[in-house]
RNA sequence: UGGGGCGUCGCCAAAUGGUAAGGCAGCGGCCUUUGGAGCCGCCAUUUGUAGGUUCGAGUCCUACCGCCCCAGCCA
């Protein structure tokens, strides 16, 4: 049974993790950490890092991982954002204890740091602009110059420095920069500013500070302050790397943290930076950062995705430095796995066509019993009414149907779910040739949904009672945009171009069964035969508002399609 | 173009010189009171290309091709 697979290192970063657990480096001590800039909201990318880290830590005896905010940039950081992300690391079913941290309570450490690397002569205060830096910087294949300012004593630069702390220049007068190399061919090397003068309202240390370290001087020794061993980020900072180590040794920081490089996640259909996503929340393509149609954490969680689908997705695509682009399909898999577990069945119909039991008496009503959930028989069954009158899917009815419709179509049997087999009889046509309503007789024989001669049936249709049912809206949701890789446009164009006009569609008329009373917010429940729902927080005791979070695969759409070819 | 990375099935992804796992998708079939779920089977003679080393190469060497990232006082 038992196997040596589970010890088996799953991907690179657990290798590398697991070669230096064997070899007693840092003690054996394994501490990761998902950092984050609290400038906006997590989304699935951020998932599949919190997993990575997250995960590494529980895997490991003793491993910690840390909630970190890398907040060296106050123009744009903000409390609500801290709030909001850590609402959504802990939904996703992580714990960090009290380890919660923040780049900017290392302020006086970093300060501290700087001013040793000017006692070494490896940093000085650069006079020029911002135009100026950038003008002798180089290029790709031109080295750069020295700034003038690059051979001031270590005293200058420590005055110079202590009075930019102390407030006494403009913004963007003048900044603290590494003493490397200007002429390195990694850009990252290029005497690296460390600190900038910024003078704004910093989210948690106010107007104590004038200056504010860059990421790349702040985030590896941040790293060290917290005993980080493993500081795994994403592949665009492979070029920042001997810079992070640079740092680190330069200062003399033991023991050393290392960082690893991993590619972020890619889904079709979607768009994963923050800057894209603040459009569409900016611009209105959406309604807010919780639009269901969002690939971030709370949309999806609207949409009624669960943190187990979401764990298990970011588990199963694996970590490697390929570029990748997962299939939507992958994350659907896994919600429909979970939610096929978990969900209580349900019958709702969404585009209600009437059917009358014409052999039924008006007023008799028939309580029958159906299952709550055929995978899990402790959920039980409930009592749904029939009578007479019904809803059925629109769908489920073809007047003139292909050999392969298994559905109802006049003169044709089939049986309603948990009830009775009905035979059409007559259809029901307004003036414009519109079906409006469906005669049936039923067969009482087949109470609860077999026939005693053993006649078979093919299709089974879920249904409603026009008499119990009650009133619902439902969201259908299709991808936001209409191309896999909506970054991907043409000369001239956006990815605002490849926005899928049809990814909302609101239906206002839909019947579902009396049990649904009550329903509350975020809860998941199975429309028999068509896919996965949840009720969404915008309803209330007079109103009941379904999100679909994924249909049920649906092999007759595949069979459909293919006889339209 | 200088530098840093990466190329294994439609999409992910294992394989650490010993004869190409697995998942998703797809395709058949079984079963079925959800055209759901479940079950069974099929799906890379070949790892970007071309050479080389070796008894043996996805793994090592050479050359070429392709894709991604870097020229913020963002992270």
């Amino acid at each position: 049974m038992s196997s040596d697979d589970s010890t088996k290192p799953k991907d690179f970063i657990r290798a590398i993790v697991a070669e230096d657990v064997a070899k007693k480096k840092n003690g054996g001590q394994v501490a990761t950490r998902f950092p984050t800039e609290p400038n906006g909201c997590l989304h699935i990318g951020h998932a599949k890092s919190i997993v990575l880290n997250f995960g590494i830590a529980k895997e490991n005896e003793g491993g910690i991982c840390n909630l970190r905010f890398d907040d060296t940039n106050p123009t744009t950081e903000e409390t609500q954002h801290v709030e909001s992300i850590v609402e959504d690391v802990r939904w996703l079913g992580y714990d960090w204890g009290d380890r919660i941290h923040f780049t900017s309570d290392y302020f006086d450490q970093l300060f501290e740091f700087a001013v040793r690397l000017i006692e070494k002569g490896k940093a000085f205060v650069d006079d020029q602009s911002a135009e100026e830096i950038r003008a002798n910087n180089g290029s790709l294949t031109q080295p750069g110059r020295n700034s003038p300012s690059r051979d001031r004593s270590v005293e200058e630069n420590l005055d110079l420095f202590a009075r930019m702390k102390a407030g006494e220049f403009d913004a963007g007068r003048k900044t603290l920069r590494a003493k490397i190399d200007m002429s390195s061919s990694v850009l990252t090397l290029r005497d690296p500013i460390m600190y900038r003068i910024q003078k704004s309202h910093h989210h948690r240390t106010g107007e104590d500070w004038s200056i504010y370290p860059m990421y790349d001087f702040a985030h590896g020794q941040s790293d060290a302050i917290e005993g980080i061993t493993h500081s795994i980020c994403t592949l665009e900072f492979q070029d920042h790397r001997p810079l992070y180590d640079w740092y680190i040794q330069e200062l003399g920081l033991e023991p050393a943290p290392r960082q690893i490089e991993f590619a972020r996640l890619n889904l079709t259909y979607t768009v994963m930076s923050k800057r894209m996503l603040r459009r569409l929340v900016d611009e209105g393509h959406v309604d807010g950062w919780d639009d269901p149609r969002l690939p971030t954490l709370r949309g999806l969680r609207r949409r009624g995705y669960t943190p187990d689908s979401i764990r298990s997705f970011c588990e199963g695509i694996g970590v490697a430095k390929r570029d990748n682009m997962i299939e939507l399909a992958r994350l659907e898999h896994s919600i429909r796995h979970d939610l096929n577990l978990r969900a209580k069945r349900v019958m709702g119909v969404l585009r209600p066509l009437k059917l009358v039991i014409e052999n039924m008496p008006e007023g008799e009503v028939d309580e029958l019993d159906a299952i709550n959930n055929p995978e899990d028989d402790s959920a039980g069954t409930r009592k749904v009414p029939f009578s007479r009158e019904l809803y059925i899917e629109r769908d489920d009815f073809m007047e003139d149907p292909p050999k392969k419709f298994f559905r109802l179509a006049p003169g044709r049997e089939v049986r309603l779910r948990y009830a009775y087999f009905v035979t059409c009889t007559e259809v029901v046509k307004d003036v414009d040739g519109e079906v409006v309503e469906l005669r049936c007789t039923y067969d009482p024989a087949t109470r609860g949904g077999d026939a005693p001669d053993g006649r078979k049936v093919k299709g089974t249709l879920h249904w409603v009672s026009v008499h119990h049912a009650i009133d619902a809206e439902v969201r259908l949701y299709d991808t936001l945009f209409s191309v896999e890789d909506p970054t991907r446009t043409l000369p001239g164009q956006d990815f605002t171009d490849n926005l899928n006009p049809s990814s909302l569609e609101v239906l206002r008329k839909v019947k579902v069964e009396p049990s649904m009373a009550g329903a509350v917010p975020g809860s998941v429940c199975q429309f028999e035969r068509q896919g996965y729902f949840c009720v969404d927080p915008d309803s209330d005791e007079h109103r009941l508002v379904f999100n679909r979070t994924v249909t049920l695969r649906d092999t007759w759409a595949k069979v459909a399609k293919k006889e339209k070819r």
